[in-house]
DNA sequence: ACAATGACATAAG
DNA sequence: GCTTATGCCATTG
């Protein structure tokens, strides 16, 4: 099972470092951008250990939607602001500067394939 | 198979 | 700009 799960924690692992991913856009790229609920189900069901860098994802308004853990969210902002991305004061990120490109098809094939 | 859930998205007031 | 309502999809009991 978690074949979703699978194919979000890849995708969300291939974010590189400085940039941040929304869960429409995961979901878009795992050519089910109306599963953006599952994406952020997926994400939340994720080991405290994954190597997933979970904190490079936000929703699409660029805002930690954490709302319910306030904590995470903290953690989020701190390890975000550490690879370089900067928060205005609305804790809102440049999602037009900082926005992931999403990865190649190669890797796709690869995270779709599996 | 059905009902409930969830870090969302979009539309409407 | 904010809050409420509806839709969407996958996972779980």
């Amino acid at each position: 099972m978690a074949g979703f799960f699978q194919k979000v924690n890849r995708l969300v692992s291939l974010i590189p470092p400085g940039e941040v991913s929304s869960y429409g856009q995961i979901a878009a790229l795992l050519e089910e951008p109306r599963a953006a609920r599952t994406v952020g189900w997926a994400l939340r069901a994720l080991p405290p250990c994954s190597p997933v860098p979970w904190h490079r994802i936000i929703n699409a308004q660029g805002v930690i939607p954490t709302s319910r853990r306030e904590d995470s969210a903290v953690q989020q902002r701190a390890l975000l602001e550490a690879e370089g991305i900067c928060f205005d004061h609305h804790n809102r990120v440049d999602t037009d500067t900082y926005g992931w490109q999403g990865p190649a098809f190669d890797d796709l094939d690869t995270i779709l394939r599996d």
